[in-house]
DNA sequence: TTTCGCAAGTGTAAAATTTACACTAAGTTT
DNA sequence: AAACTTAGTGTAAATTTTACACTTGCGAAA
């Protein structure tokens, strides 16, 4: 916790969704209840401090829950229902550690995309443990967490339709086949290969390296890399 | 204002657009500055109160100060910066009905897209007048709220880009014409006259009457209605 | 009553994009 | 040597997008 005046009625709730070249994860957090054994399961975020901005407050409250920093993080929209922190378990952990746990809290929500191989979350603040959890069994989260993660996932699909994002989470060398991967993963649909490759290499983002796979149980792919970022 | 606590730190701004027909506008509204002559001009937006949604906020404000409901907001995103309300102007203003003025306040903004002739708007709360003004002229407003409204025009733009929406903006009987200018006036270009009436009636939402136009100085059009709205 | 201005209304060909679809190639493992 | 696995490749059909110019019917003006 910083020393800071937080402010009692806007947290931030944040979204990393973490690919691993094989399935799409999201970075939740474990905090326990006061009193009892039971766990509670949430995205990370925490309330803002006063002088910060929102886009601050997010990499903050993600830095300090998880030790991740550098990720950009993207806001998507802010949620506000005076329920949304009503669950009675919830207020349980709430009052563990918020001096007026009635208060109803605002909370903008972020999202982000990256290379799970990058970041090695490592728990502090009030997170008991921090991990990868894969999308497709998501648990029950805490107050409208699962909403708040569920329009975050509508909206990364849409980034995506248009084919022009995504690379820069595939390894410095790829093949076209990891790329289609990716988009199928996140996508959750499968792409026809053809296609895929021909819509892909239409968009010059990346050009063929003179090196292949090895070591693998097959034809060897040739290996893409990324062109340079045009600003 | 209402009797209920308001919650300091958490606002709602309504970016509400009109279409006549003929250009589009946005609705502002004028405030006096406490001590001199200066006026400042604004986008609709109060704090919100301590048991209501953001969506619910959004609309009460909008009819507070404007008279206007049955207006369907849609938030597309908050603006946090800790500095967003520091003009020196702005201030002023702000001293004059906020107990404590220097406060950081997150606002949620809304945006909106709507007929003019259906809605009157007349002043109440703290506004001293509102009204539409040009988009095309926009003057310089209060906080943020010049970038507030420079991002809601994005985002109206992005909804009308696959010619799906805004139909509702017109009156019971229309022209192809009208929905074509509809749709300059928002996109700000012009559009072939062809294709665009071929796009529009594949899409099947709307069907011709047997109606025509009168009292037009040139070849009247044939009127078109919507079709029933599928759920 | 003729002429003029104005927006309505209409079709086609070329280009670009999207979609569906099946076999051979080059490695590794057995 | 056979089996397995993913890489890699081309084409034809369908659909969508784009560019483009003249005639029609009304009211207003001459």
């Amino acid at each position: 916790m910083t020393t800071k005046n937080v402010n009692p009625n806007v947290s931030v709730d944040c979204v990393v969704f973490g690919f691993d070249n094989e399935r799409l994860k999201v970075l939740l957090i474990e905090q326990k209840l006061s009193d009892k054994e039971k766990v509670q399961l949430a995205l990370p975020g925490d309330l803002i401090v006063d002088d910060e901005g929102l886009d601050e407050a997010a990499n903050r409250v993600l830095f300090e829950i998880s030790g991740l920093s550098g990720i950009f993080l993207q806001q998507y929209r802010a949620f506000g229902d005076p329920d949304r922190v009503s669950d009675i378990k919830d207020l349980d952990w709430l009052k563990s550690y918020r001096s007026n746990p009635q208060a109803r809290v605002i909370t903008v929500a972020y999202m982000a995309l990256v290379k799970m191989e990058d970041f090695s979350p490592e728990a502090s603040s009030f997170a008991e443990r921090v991990f990868w959890q894969d999308i497709e069994e998501t648990p029950q989260l805490a107050f409208d967490h699962n909403k708040i993660l569920f329009e975050a996932l509508e909206r990364l699909r849409d980034d995506f339709v248009n084919y022009k994002t995504g690379f820069e989470l595939l390894p410095e060398k790829f093949t076209l086949g990891h790329i289609q991967r990716l988009y199928e993963t996140i996508l959750g649909k499968d792409l026809d290969k053809r296609n895929f490759r021909k819509k892909i290499l239409k968009e010059k983002l990346v050009s063929p390296t003179n090196q292949k796979q090895t070591g693998v149980l097959h034809k060897p792919a040739v290996l893409y890399k990324l062109n340079h970022e045009k600003v």
